[in-house]
DNA sequence: GAAATTGGTTTCAAAATGAAACCACCCAGG
DNA sequence: CCTGGGTGGTTTCATTTTGAAACCAATTTC
């Protein structure tokens, strides 16, 4: 009776994508992929989870073609955990996610890691919204039309 | 022993992010938010969970300051919970999750609910990330710089 | 060839979740 | 003013998920 809930055929975007990424170890395991973590081990270490919660993580992410489970670059018998193309998409929700947090989630003076131009060494802007035609949008700008008010396509 | 972790003082503005928001729920309930609901039975109604969850996740994010929790605008005795200038800001988040989703959630040609400019009716752009000078970077072009990798400040 | 490292799985207790029952307050109608 | 229904929760209890630790097989190092 108490099954999870899942949203995997909702209409609304946010509810997929959250139904895959959205928990807490996930998104950590995704932040450290994009920080260069490769090995279980790795993953582990850095974020100290249980094994057996990692292994679920990881089977899940790979499962759903986020991360690839591939032979080692190093030339071991091991395994390593890369991003595939799709994994690497969600660059700009784990940007989304640390740009607030260093806004909302540090006393004024309180260092913190910092995302860089890797080339350049400067932080990288704070993300915007763009309309089509270029126009930056805030929250109350942009609407969701759902897909019953959506304008039934022209033919084909 | 099973404590929850919690990553409340990381130096990782990612992992504070997700500390606070990053759970299923909390997020629908923001994608709820910034789609106009607010009242409690509008949440529960639409997201289907739980009362009890609902009403704990609802007390996190007021406590959080994501939402707040204010009489209600309707005149009534009830009250409802409204984003605040630190939950609105949370809007790329909410974004990029669901352009991730209707790039990867959907078979071609599945219909999705999408977020268009309200002036004109037009989906909005893709997010970008963008550095100091305006590149465009993509995940590879970007590193996280780590507090003790930091130069340390001039002095004052 | 032995020992340590890696990458897991299994087991079990503790914590979170979910469904339903319950309850207090507000509000509309008669 | 009384009553019935709607709103916004809290409580209870069963189920599920999590987390810690033990265990284990394969690999690598010594």
């Amino acid at each position: 009776m108490a099954k999870r809930a899942s949203h995997d055929k909702a209409e609304c975007p946010v509810a997929r994508t959250v139904d895959i990424i959205g928990d807490e170890w996930s998104l950590l395991i995704l932040r450290d992929a994009f920080d260069g973590l490769r090995r279980f081990g790795e993953f582990q270490k850095n974020l100290g989870l249980a094994k057996n919660i990692l292994a679920t993580r990881l089977r899940h992410l790979v499962a759903h073609g986020i991360l690839e489970h591939a032979p080692a670059s190093d030339g071991s018998a091991f395994h390593e955990y890369v991003l595939t193309d799709k994994g690497r998409d969600l660059f700009h929700v784990l940007v989304g996610l640390r740009q607030w947090g260093e806004h909302h989630c540090f006393q004024p003076g309180e260092p913190h890691s910092v995302l860089v131009d890797a080339q350049k060494g400067q932080p990288v802007r704070p993300l915007e919204v763009h309309a089509h035609d270029g126009r930056r949008l805030d929250a109350t700008d942009a609407v969701v039309k759902k897909v019953s008010e959506q304008k039934p396509r022209a033919k084909r």
